[in-house]
DNA sequence: TTATTTATTTATAATCGTTATAATTAGTTT
DNA sequence: AAACTAATTATAACGATTATAAATAAATAA
């Protein structure tokens, strides 16, 4: 499965040219099978002991390459650091307020309201996002345990 | 019309304790006023004639005092700073990815999308952040001119 | 009113995620 | 192998925001 994936990302970056460097593997690789939302930080560290020269710079750099080839997807958070996702089937993150956790859900399209936006505002529209914010069950138990 | 939502914005001010100062009736009058989603540093460039000795820590301070009390609403925007809104009514974000305007439009709440996401992943839903991309009337004018 | 307390502002330094730069290294082509 | 080019590294710079501490202004007490 996430074999898979990582084969067919590597064709698409062979396919526009793009060399398969160790690091890319690697940071490719993570992203696949960590099967969560890392920050550039997150991934920085979880291959220092393999890479021990690897430079922040290359996570960065490479992480801009893949989302330029569209294989990953940047979730950007205001102050705080951006997170990656590799880019499967189109889905919406549900995130904890708590704790900080991005869990994945399915919902068809909002075509109704970019067709909406654009009718209303004359935009030619191109995307949407859209984020849904709460408390995680984990974080939901601890706070119930911990109230009076 | 504005100003009886300055007179409000005061009002609730008041009532939990925050002094009115001339900086702030200034940054809530340029908020109201100006109808737009300004960033910090808009404010601080708008006001700067006025206050000649005011710093941006106090623009970026009194945000953060009127986003607590429910008056602005900070958008996000990862890398770019934040521009801030003043709370009317409930309404989203169409945002142009050439000139960076953003305009409101009004939806009807995506409850279903919330109850489904809360039915899915177990969490308590709290809110939701939904906007659109696309290219506005100008940019889109200005791009058929110069194609081809 | 004057003195005292407390909130706010100001000036400035620090922080943090991210990007730019330049030198070095590694991969590719001839 | 030599030459060329892409990628990595180390490090400095950047920009938005926040922290700090001193100065000032507002509110309250005397
Ligand atoms: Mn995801
Ligand atoms: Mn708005
Ligand atoms: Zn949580
Ligand atoms: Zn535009």
């Amino acid at each position: 499965m996430s074999e898979l994936h990582l084969k067919n990302a590597l064709d698409t970056l062979k396919k526009t040219g793009v060399r398969i460097t160790p690091q890319r593997h690697a940071i490719l690789e993570y992203l696949i099978e960590s099967m969560s939302h890392p920050t550039a930080d997150d991934i920085y560290k979880a291959l220092e002991h393999r890479f021990p020269n690897m430079s922040v710079a290359t996570v960065y750099n490479n992480l801009r390459v893949f989302r330029e080839a569209g294989l990953v997807r940047e979730l950007t958070y205001g102050d705080n650091a951006s997170r990656f996702d590799f880019v499967t089937s189109k889905h919406y993150h549900i995130i904890c307020e708590s704790c900080g956790k991005i869990v994945d859900f399915h919902y068809p399209g909002l075509d109704e309201v970019e067709h909406l936006a654009a009718h209303v505002t004359g935009f030619k529209v191109n995307s949407h996002r859209l984020e849904v914010y709460g408390i995680c069950p984990e974080c939901a138990k601890k706070e119930n345990q911990t109230e009076e």
